[in-house]
DNA sequence: ATTGATGCTTGAGGCAATCAAGCAACTCGC
DNA sequence: GCGAGTTGCTTGATTGCCTCAAGCATCAAT
């Protein structure tokens, strides 16, 4: 290395990165979904689940139609990884929760995303803490909107 | 700013971070890819033509089953945005190459993802370089293996 | 020339996603 | 109360994505 400072990327490299990371990540992902047993999108649905959560509020943390969560449920349900509970203030509503087994389960998945952490790993203290201040930036851009 | 520092992120608040916005990323990109009429693989399908590629080496690409991407080309392909050409060196292998429809098609979509242009548009070069240098350093352990 | 491997396609089957339509239940005005 | 409009969820139809198993054509190697 002599004095040269690294040059800044272009947008377009930028942009390039962000998305082939994001990919990679994904299928990091799912691929520890499917040692489990589980599709990516019904992975992603349990771990939504901290609460009680509506179908409604699913397909809009999903940014998705309602009806498409119906399925999804049926499926994680059948398999008594997810339970629909009716909600007391309104009979309309049906809440999701995860049962013991879908906790345990997703939990697993997020263990199990060797290629994440491993990546992860290979920076040290300072440098996550850098980097997670600068995604933090981008947030806010990113997740409202589309 | 007090003297506080920020404190070191634990590794789970980074991963669900990185996760939160790999998809939102994702599905700017997949909204960017709807305003013209590709579903999100047939984009990121496209997207991966710089230059002629066999089917086979798309399926390594886009980590599936080869006879998948047979169907996601004859799509794109009855829409006029890629051909299959033969390889002059093995009469078994098509090559997929984009059409200048396709070429132009794909440039929109990257030039479409508002949500992701702006974010990165609130970092300035400096902070645009550090976090570069930082996914940089993040990629080889994610990009392989699954 | 046979054997085996490789590249692509086809067909069957399941999941995911959307839209349109429908039913139940809530809300508001009266 | 009662009816109008709205909201929450489900169903059915259709399309795309995805995998697996099977098949055909071609290549490589003996």
């Amino acid at each position: 290395m002599t004095g040269t400072v690294s040059p800044p990327p272009t947008k377009a490299q930028l942009l390039e990165l962000v998305a082939a990371l994001g990919t990679a990540q994904w299928q990091d992902f799912a691929a520890a979904a499917a040692r489990q047993g589980l599709t990516s999108v019904q992975a992603k649905l349990l771990a939504q689940l901290k609460g009680p959560v509506p179908m409604r509020g699913l397909a809009t943390l999903l940014v998705c139609d309602a009806s498409n969560v119906t399925g999804i449920v049926d499926r994680l349900e059948a398999r008594g990884l997810v339970r629909r509970e009716p909600d007391p203030g309104d009979r309309r509503v049906k809440n999701v929760v995860a049962t013991d087994e879908g906790r345990e389960i997703i939990r697993r998945v997020r263990a199990e995303m060797q290629a994440t952490h491993s990546a992860l790993d290979t920076l040290d203290e300072e440098e996550r803490t850098t980097l997670y201040g600068l995604l933090e930036r981008l947030r806010p851009g990113l997740d409202h909107r589309g």
